[in-house]
DNA sequence: GTTAGCTGTTACTTATATAGTAACACCATG
DNA sequence: CATGGTGTTACTATATAAGTAACAGCTAAC
């Protein structure tokens, strides 16, 4: 498989929704700012609407932030994604007739939840609008 | 691709060297207890004694960890894995000519070095010594 | 010295998750 | 009504991880 860029390029969804309100906001031309095709953007734009965090429209053309950037953290992104996905995986499959096979499952679990946890915490300090400013202040330092 | 099990594996290879030290430590019969094969195990075990935590000998069964497992982290061991594995990746294929596509991959970089760090900081909190423990206690528990 | 069993390493194949691609139903607008 | 869009589903391609095989060289027992 493929490193997964889902977080990254929902987070360009959001991003370029937000910077370019009122121009052409067509998954077609965030597509090609992502480069990727169409398809991905709106399932990806489908998930973000189901978590509350986009508005969109069948049939027409008009994406907005369901609340404003500020109240959007990178945790919220990162969940309304495919839920099940965790940042490390234990390995399910280990012998269970062996005392560390048996046991190394549920202790990894448990280590890699503090993990989770803490990566979690941290991305939930960080707003979709704080990202947006650092995107327009690189851009502004550029002219 | 699959989910990494690496770093779950690596842990394992340890946890099972100190938990059955002076035991059959063939790389064989930790392959058996991960349900993995020999090859992948020597990997992993080659990896680890480079980054000095095991001790190993060519052609004699001999591991041993290089260090207290107390004075071992959770990070410890995720650093001595391909080092350039992160936990979140930017897309790095961005269209240059959009002023989003243009500035976001630096702008993701540092947000996800941010997850990155806080992440790092769980694992240090994590011994191999505290992981063992759990597991032990856990086999103890079922008797 | 020989042999068996091991570690360490490399190369190739297979499995799987993600992204790419295609297509269709339905909606909105001119 | 036609065009251009969103939302959804299905299939294909690809990158990465693990599985598999094999070999060089080491160690230890005989």
């Amino acid at each position: 498989m493929k490193y997964s860029h889902k977080l990254s390029d929902a987070v360009h969804i959001l991003a370029y929704v937000d910077i370019f309100k009122g121009g052409d906001l067509s998954s077609r031309a965030i597509a090609d700012s992502i480069e990727s095709n169409p398809s991905l953007i709106r399932r990806l734009m489908s998930m973000l609407s189901k978590a509350g965090l986009l508005t969109t429209q069948s049939g027409s053309v008009s994406p907005k932030l369901s609340r404003p950037a500020a109240n959007i953290s990178l945790l919220n992104i990162y969940q309304a994604l495919d839920d099940s996905t965790t940042l490390l995986h234990v390995d399910d499959k280990t012998n269970l007739n062996c005392p560390v096979g048996r046991n190394i499952q549920q202790t990894l679990d448990q280590a890699y939840q503090q993990v989770q946890t803490a990566s979690e915490n941290s991305m939930a300090q960080i707003t979709l609008q704080g990202i947006i400013d650092d995107i327009v202040e690189r851009e502004a330092q550029r002219n």
